[in-house]
RNA sequence: GGGGCGUUAGCUCAAUUGGGAGAGCGCCGCCUUUGCAAGGCGGAGGUCAUCGGUUCGACCCCGAUACGCUCCA
């Protein structure tokens, strides 16, 4: 039997025969689960109906589902490969029962399949119960070894530990004794001692639990009024028992995959050896790729943190295998996804729809990595070589965190390639390193500690009967009135707070805007106290009644808003009455920033493409800043086609239309940008620009919708996008794996940013026109002028050229008077040179060159040095302009042997004419900052050369 | 938001406490060979990312900026 014909028969088993609904599998990827990293049994989906908080329509189910064991508790991660019979990814054939049948329907229709429709020898067949724990108080299961009995002998129904044969969810919980069926390769024999005893031949094939008792909190077990079956067979193995093989891998749910790899990179065929390095990545690959594309299909790609760093983990392991044990050094594994889609596709539709896009995640990871991948391997080459001389050899911790830090090498990936090499890693070590990692970009972060209300204090808030900030008004953000409800300082409530203090003001109601989704607080003014009470002055208690408040951060805790900020004058008292006023400035700056940034999302959906995923954002009233999905930067084509598709529509004035309505008509509006992973409220609010959302939701698989911005948003927006004046990008680059980040400014910041960018092109047309050392005192003011004022990239691109073009000239101005100068010196150097020739070789010369810098100093050095060999010679020259003294000198072996070194003999000069200098014994240079005392310095070079 | 690493020839990367910028591959020319592959010899190619500071002297040390990569939150 194929396997896809196993995989259908247990499911039309079930069906037909005892009247199983067919439940489809959930996603591998858990929904609503935050205990589950990845779905990792076939019950997860039914987890609510065995605690007793769900139900379903039927009693009966069956399904083959999706499991991923990497990263979690179950993890199978570390021994993929390295045996035939872990996966990261593999089915759970299972059927249930849902407070219907129970133990006897379970066993014998569990026997029948397997000898009658799979047709397995029952020769082979072993069944364990549980044994029972006087411990526990537990008996053992009794009925459950009877059934078996009645299909196999005595010797082959074996009684079970608490470990093996008792099925516990949790601390608390569901639980009760499984029943597992084994099988046996070999046959002809008496296995029963090689149930579960790790013998790879033996294996557990099917398990039976069933569930009848609840763990409660304190230990005691209770009877179930509903009694569940909850069963899982593993696929993979199922199907090599049933074709006859002795691993996983030999069936043909690989073989397609194997296929693939040896087409794509070029190997050799699977060989199926055990410790083979080529067979192991073979395995390894294989299996990777399944989980990848089965995580992607249902939404899960690798990325940088929790299960999604599993999968990025996953796939660095795989794509490594690439280059160090295949040898081709471009992405495959996303190649590898059409032959997961043959062998899985049928059987799961996500997969055979989803195929392309997993593809596509895949190869764009691989791509990340790739870049990386190379220098992380010479590095890990590096460190292994010096590893290698330690005895244990170990990979130090500073290396397994570079490798990770810098080279994106998960910690574990660098475990595997040691051992590999019989090396072990410093892991301890790198722990520290990365905790202190943590620290220290924690640390500068949290300085400023905010006000914060704990679950404590807000439960205080309810104690007290504060209500709930009413914050219906925070759109219109109008000056109003309200009442200071409570005075929080981050420890404790107070009924008053005195001026110069900082605390945190809850009100009845508010205008202000608390930070969220983003966008950032409003800052504002609070006075307190009643200030028009008319001839207040003369009331005794009037003054000091009235309080001025600061705010200068806002945040949302539960239903309870916190005006953070300080006490200018007065006192300020719980009860007071109060007008609120926000700064109006700062509101209008962030709406506009806030509608910008949702023009923005849209032009870069347009000009980049569909895969572009809102990965974050900050609104700020003096600049945005939006993060998005992708591994390359942004062209400066692009990034105008962006710029000028937001200008577009702020020059068009859209109307800005917001309405909450409920989240699942919102969804189905065509091109709805949400954010992927986030959770939103519902009723949710819509803010659409440039369409009204009655009309969003009047038609909502329109395609025009997909040219107009519609996202589930809370923040704060102008009324329509002229408001926002004009936008310009600011910059855009990586800010992490797969991130990009890009800044944006707009009204007068944005015009601002223009207008720098006019006055530097005109600057630079003007210095097109100068030569000589004004060109280049006006490259460098240039150069300096581009990166210190604020730019749009789009004017930066073009303005960067045009700075390279006079470096380009100013390049040739400094050569071409280095030229002139080298020139100079070599022709004096050349008449010294013929005129000490004729003299004792071995006699010092000790000359004056003009007009020489340091470079051309040296050069005439060497023009001196080939033609004199034997000759210790030392120049000068002394520059009165710039107030210096260049010297340089060599030393032939011969007057090295004397004593006469070029670095001693060139500092002894220096100091003459107050300056210093060194440098090796056969060449040296130094310079002095006094060319008044050059004659000094000459002669003292003499005495030096000749006391030696 | 914060941290780390990086930027040197067309490409991949070196350069000891700061003292004359290098290798391999590629490119060009010549030689060797019947031809190819290869080999031998020679050559061109550098704003050491940019700007500033320290220094007699900076690829190297310090600061700022840009770009790239990466990690943490």
């Amino acid at each position: 039997m194929r396997a896809a014909e196993i995989r259908t028969a247990f499911i039309e088993f079930f069906r037909q025969k005892a009247g199983h609904t067919f439940a489809a599998g959930g996603p591998v990827v858990p929904f609503d689960d935050p205990t589950l990293l990845f779905t990792n049994a076939g019950m997860n989906q039914f987890k609510d109906v065995f605690l007793g908080r769900g139900s379903r329509p039927y009693t009966r189910a069956v399904n083959s589902q999706k499991c991923i064991r990497a990263g979690g508790k179950h993890n199978d991660l570390e021994d993929v490969g390295q045996d035939v019979y872990h996966h990261t990814f593999f089915e759970m054939l299972g059927n249930w029962s849902f407070g219907d049948y129970f133990k006897e329907e379970s066993i014998s229709w569990g026997w029948e399949l397997l000898t009658k429709v799979y047709g397995l020898d029952p020769e082979r067949l072993y069944a364990t119960y549980f044994g029972g724990d006087p411990a526990s108080g537990l008996e053992p299961d009794e009925e459950a070894r009877a059934l078996w009995s009645r299909f196999l002998p005595a010797n082959r129904v074996i009684p079970g530990s608490m470990k093996d044969n008792f099925w516990e969810m949790g601390e608390t919980g569901p639980c009760g004794p499984c029943s597992e069926i084994h099988f046996d390769r070999i046959g002809g024999r008496d296995a029963a001692k090689l149930v579960n005893s790790g013998d790879p031949d033996v294996l557990e094939i099917w398990n039976h639990v069933f569930i009848q008792f609840n763990r409660e909190a304190d230990g005691a077990l209770k009877q179930l009024p509903a009694r569940h079956v909850d069963t899982g067979m593993g696929l993979e193995r199922l199907v090599s028992v049933i074709q006859g093989k002795r691993s996983n891998y030999d069936t043909d749910l690989w073989s397609p995959i194997f296929e693939a790899i040896r087409t794509i990179t070029g190997a050799r065929p699977y060989g199926g050896a055990l410790h083979d390095h080529t067979d192991i990545a073979y395995r390894i690959i294989a299996d990777h790729v399944r989980c990848l594309t089965a995580a992607a299909c249902d939404g899960a790609g690798p990325g940088s943190d929790g299960r999604n760093y599993v999968l990025r983990r996953i796939l660095r392991r795989a794509a490594r295998h690439g280059r160090q044990t295949f040898g081709i050094d471009r992405p495959f594994v996303y190649a590898l996804v059409p032959a997961v889609v043959e062998t899985l596709g049928a059987a799961f539709p996500e997969i055979a729809a989803g195929g392309e896009r997993a593809a596509a995640i895949i190869r764009a990871e691989e791509e990340l990595f790739g870049r990386t991948l190379g220098r992380g391997i010479a590095l890990f080459d590096e460190s292994a070589a010096r590893a290698a001389k330690l005895i244990p050899p170990s990979i130090c911790a500073e290396d397994a965190f570079r490798l990770h830090d810098t080279w994106g090498f998960p910690i574990d990936l660098t475990q595997v390639m040691a051992k590999e090499r019989n090396m072990s890693v410093d892991v301890a070590g790198y722990e520290l390193l990365m905790e202190r990692a943590r620290e220290t970009s924690r640390g500068t972060a949290s300085e400023t500690h905010a006000i914060e209300l704990t679950p404590d204090a807000l439960a205080k808030l309810a104690a007290l009967h504060v209500h709930a900030t009413d914050d219906s008004h925070t759109d219109d953000g109008r000056p109003m009135r309200a009442r200071v409800a409570a005075i929080w300082d981050g420890r404790e409530f107070h009924p008053t707070a005195s001026a110069g203090t900082t605390v945190a003001l809850v009100l009845d109601r508010t205008c202000f805007y608390a930070e969220s989704g983003g966008q950032e607080a409003d800052h504002g003014d609070i006075r307190t106290g009643h200030s028009d009470g008319g001839g207040a002055v003369g009331d005794g208690h009037a003054l000091g009644s009235h309080g001025m408040f600061c705010v200068h951060d806002v945040q949302r805790f539960g239903d309870y808003i916190l005006h953070i900020g300080q006490v200018q004058s007065g006192i300020v008292r719980v009860g007071d009455p109060a007008e609120i006023a926000l700064r109006h400035e700062r509101r209008e700056a962030i709406r506009a920033n806030h509608t910008a940034t949702h023009l923005l999302n849209l032009a870069l959906r347009a000009v980049v493409g569909e895969e572009v995923q809102q990965r974050g954002s900050l609104v700020a009233a003096d600049r945005l800043r939006f993060d998005y999905s992708g591994s390359t930067a942004l062209s400066a084509a692009d990034a105008g086609r962006i710029e000028a598709m937001v200008n577009r529509a702020i020059a068009s004035d859209l109307t800005v239309s917001i309405k909450s309505v409920d989240l699942a008509s919102a969804r189905t509006v065509n091109g709805v940008r949400a954010v992927f992973g986030e959770r939103y409220p519902d009723p949710v609010r819509v803010v659409s620009v440039g369409a009204r959302v009655d009309a969003l939701l009047a038609n909502p698989s329109d395609p025009l919708w997909r040219e107009v911005s519609v996202e589930f948003c809370g923040g704060t927006h102008v009324q329509s996008t002229a408001r926002a004046g004009a936008f310009v990008l600011l910059s855009e680059s990586a800010c992490a794996a797969g991130i990009r980040r890009c800044f944006g400014l707009t009204g007068d910041a944005a015009r601002a940013a223009t207008a720098n960018a006019t006055a530097l092109l005109a600057r630079i047309e003007l210095a097109a026109r100068l030569d000589g050392e004004a060109l280049l005192a006006e490259v460098a003011e240039l150069a300096r002028l581009e990166s210190t004022t604020a730019l749009g990239i789009v004017s930066r691109s073009a303005i960067l050229p045009k700075i390279d073009g006079l470096r380009e000239r100013a390049k040739e101005v400094r050569r071409q008077s280095e030229g002139t100068t080298r020139e100079g010196a070599l022709v004096q150097a050349r008449a010294l040179i013929e005129a000490h020739a004729a003299r004792d070789a071995e006699r010092p010369l000790v000359a004056i060159v003009t007009g020489a810098d340091a470079t051309a100093l040296m050069a005439a050095i060497d023009c001196a040095r080939a033609r004199l060999t034997q000759t210790p010679i030392l120049f000068l020259s002394p520059d009165v302009e710039s107030g210096k003294v260049a010297i340089a000198a060599t030393c032939p072996s011969s007057a090295i042997a004397r004593g006469i070194k070029a670095g001693d003999w060139v500092k002894a000069t220096a100091q003459a004419c107050g300056g210093s200098g060194g440098g090796k014994a056969d060449t040296a240079q130094a310079g002095g900052k006094d060319p008044s005392k050059i004659n000094e310095a000459v002669a003292a070079a003499i005495a030096f050369a000749n006391r030696s």
